[in-house]
RNA sequence: AGGGGUAUAGUGUAACGGUAGCACAACUGACUCUGACUCAGUUAGUCUAGGUUCAAAUCCUAGUACCCCUGCCA
């Protein structure tokens, strides 16, 4: 495995960007990284061959198996597919299984399926396609692990450290003073037995760790000297009772990418302050060994390249494995893949397509800037995937039953329906048509408002690909509810074809155009409507517990609802759009003669009036920010700024053109130094 | 406080010393057998202050704001 010297990216100069191809959208920083890395030939890399040969970018998704992966691993998962695929290498999928008080086999199960999902339209995954490189168990390592450490204990680079958890903090320092251990002087030999009798469950869980000799003085904390070994009796989901000491993330994590032969090793930003200890572990590793075997400790390893991006973060969503874990826990969902979850299985069973994430993915970019994306981006790619994939179905939710008194008594026809009008290939199906129909009962007002183009006495409006009809009644209840709507239907308009006007010239318009379904060629079934989950953009901000943005009733269970009889054949998970009303799809709980459905996402919808503008407000804690200045100050500026009727208001946010003003008058009138 | 990062329209991102562009959102309008889709247009931006330069979002200096780091978690 000869792997060209290393070169630490503080040392890269900017280089000739190699040319990149039809390039539909300019190239990310990790994108302009790598083909640096490729122009320079580092890592072996070519760039223009094929798979192997010599190589090409190798990267992996490492996920510790103590929970289910949600749509903010998507993007990493994403991201390092993509990498791999545009540059003729290949994808790991490895569990970073070294802590076994959390892992669990069926979190291991759960999170293969959900890659698998995630990577299978891109064309393939970890374990098929052409840019798999395997699954890979952290714990599989273990050995060769110890052979390392063992390696750095006779370097004097580790020590064994009887200092308990909480003295070892006592001894942290800060960042003027340095950490100290009395233990880091001890000769190789006696932390050589320590850390053999540590092995072999001579020690109990806590009294003894090994610690790589580094820097008790750095300001990086990680550096003080970190703990690559702890004694811990735990029953591993892999290795069962094989081991009693387990190493950390940091000493374990470098190495398991360096087996790998990672040559970019991507996560997030909160991993850059361990950068330097990754490096420093493989360089104290490679110390004496030499790329032909020569040196006395034989060959050199790998050494990946760590390259940091700032991980996707969702208005109106909490997105952490502790929080989510939590929320299924007190009940707050009925499960990990609760479709109103934002976890990969309960995404899933919402019934969003993994292309949708692909889409979300390519439209939020990759940067190390820490950006809060808002959810409607990810409805929005939703409704675009599912409007050019999903098939219509005519399904009415809130039935109101519709006569039509002119319609020959017993009379079925078949209209023809376009199946997908986005997707040509889709063909059409038919639908039967008859005098006893239901229509939605929204879409009929006794006494229409302004605006209101459907259903009302007197008014015409198409069925969809049927007939227009007239509403020339309609019957109340005892509890004055409208039970019944009668009608008459034009047979000149057959197919809901507009029939020429009155001066046989321009076609005679109707407003509305409603579903419906035949009263006698329909199956019920229940759907599921969910509205988010959280009612505040940043859950848990307003008072530090989410649970307090919990929206009081994100489910809505529609029962008797009048189906399309295609749905009766769908398989689970089949998204289908309910013409005018969404996207839907078949739940995993679903049963013939019981059928579940859940909508995914409505269609977009203007309103019928004059939508109000919607103008961005901002918390004085939003404004501050925006201004760039402190919150206290914020009264301070308002008092001498003065934005017209502020002070009268209650809550005091403040308006786009409001924070644009104090902008402008701190432009004019900036703070005094000091 | 020390260290590590990041600042470009409302939001998300390009521009790599040479015309600040794109997407989403918002707003106008057109089209429409889904109040969907599609299409056209409008509004709106380089954190601040100095400096270098014919020319600065970009380079330099000094500030400001936000994120991460003192687990035997990852």
């Amino acid at each position: 495995m000869a792997e060209p010297p290393h070169e630490h990216p503080a040392s890269d100069t900017p280089g000739p960007t190699p040319t990149p191809g039809p390039a539909a959208r300019p190239l990310n920083f990790i994108e302009q990284i790598i083909e640096q890395d490729i122009a320079h030939a580092r890592w072996g890399l070519t760039g223009t061959t094929g798979l192997g040969t010599p190589r090409g970018v190798h990267t992996r998704f490492p996920p510790e198996p103590n929970g289910y992966l949600h749509i903010g691993h998507a993007k990493s998962i994403c991201l390092n597919y993509s990498l791999a695929k545009k540059y003729h290498g290949r994808f790991n999928l490895r569990f970073d299984d070294t802590n076994p008080s959390k892992e669990e086999q069926r979190y291991v199960d759960g999170i293969k399926a959900d890659v698998s999902w995630l990577t299978e339209p891109l064309g393939g995954g970890f374990a098929h396609g052409p840019h798999a490189g395997g699954l890979f168990l952290a714990s599989s390592y273990f050995e060769q692990m110890e052979e390392f450490a063992k390696e750095l204990i006779k370097k004097g680079k580790a020590y064994a450290c009887q200092l308990t958890a909480d003295e070892v903090a006592a001894r942290r320092g800060t960042p003027a003073v340095p950490a100290t251990s009395p233990y880091r002087d001890r000769p190789p030999e006696e932390s050589m037995r320590l850390f053999r009798e540590m092995k072999a469950g001579k020690h109990p869980d806590g009294s003894l760790t090994l610690r790589a000799r580094i820097d008790l003085a750095s300001p990086n904390f990680n550096l003080r000297d970190p703990v690559m070994y702890r004694v811990l009796h735990a029953h591993h989901h892999s290795t069962a009772d094989k081991w009693c000491i387990y190493p950390m993330y940091d000493w374990a994590h470098g190495i398991e990418d360096s087996l790998e032969q990672i040559t970019h090793s991507i996560c997030t930003l909160e991993f850059e302050n361990h950068r330097p200890l990754y490096d420093w572990f493989i360089d104290a590793i490679n110390e004496g060994r030499t790329p032909d075997g020569s040196g006395p400790w034989g060959t050199t390893i790998w050494h990946s390249r760590q390259v940091e991006f700032a991980k996707l973060q969702l208005t109106y969503t909490v997105l952490s494995k502790r929080n989510l874990l939590k929320m299924v826990q007190t009940g707050a969902v009925a499960g990990w893949d609760d479709p109103r979850m934002p976890t990969l299985c309960g995404i899933r069973r919402r019934g969003v397509p993994p292309e949708a994430i692909h889409l979300l993915c390519e439209d939020v970019g990759v940067t190390k800037f820490d950006s809060v994306i808002d959810i409607a981006r990810f409805e929005n790619a939703t409704r675009t995937v599912l409007n050019k994939s999903a098939p219509r179905a005519m399904c009415v939710l809130d039935p109101l039953r519709v006569v039509i008194d002119n319609w020959p008594a017993g009379r079925v026809e078949d209209v023809e329906f376009v199946i997908n009008p986005e997707d040509p290939s889709s063909g059409k199906r038919t639908l039967p048509f008859t005098g006893e129909l239901f229509i939605e009962r929204e879409d009929f007002m006794p006494e229409p408002s302004k605006g209101f183009h459907r259903l009302a006495p007197g008014a015409q409006v198409r069925l969809r690909w049927a007939y227009f009809i007239t509403c020339t009644g309609f019957e109340t209840g005892p509890d004055g509810k409208v039970n019944l709507v009668r009608c008459t239907y034009d047979p000149a308009t057959r197919g809901g074809n507009a029939p020429p006007g009155a001066d046989a010239l321009t076609n005679k318009k109707v407003k509305g155009t409603l579903h419906w379904i035949s009263a006698h060629h329909t199956i019920t079934g229940h759907v599921r409507l969910f509205d988010r989950l959280f009612n505040a953009e940043a859950p848990g901000e307003r008072t530090g517990n989410w649970a307090d943005d919990l929206t009081p009733d994100s489910i809505k269970v529609c029962t008797g609802c009048k189906l399309d009889p295609i749905l009766a054949d769908a398989p689970v998970g089949q998204a289908f759009q309910f013409e005018r009303l969404g996207y839907f799809t078949i739940d995993p709980d679903s049963r013939p003669g019981a059928l579940l459905l859940n909508r995914t996402i409505t269609l977009k919808e203007s309103t019928p009036e004059k939508p109000k503008a919607a103008v961005r407000t901002y918390t004085p804690a939003e404004a501050a920010h925006e201004l760039k200045i402190k919150q206290d100050k914020l009264p301070a500026l308002i008092d001498a700024a003065g934005p017209a009727g502020f002070a009268e208001r209650n809550p005091h946010h403040l308006t786009l053109d409001e924070v644009r003003a104090l902008r402008q008058w701190l432009k004019a009138n900036p703070p005094a130094k000091g």
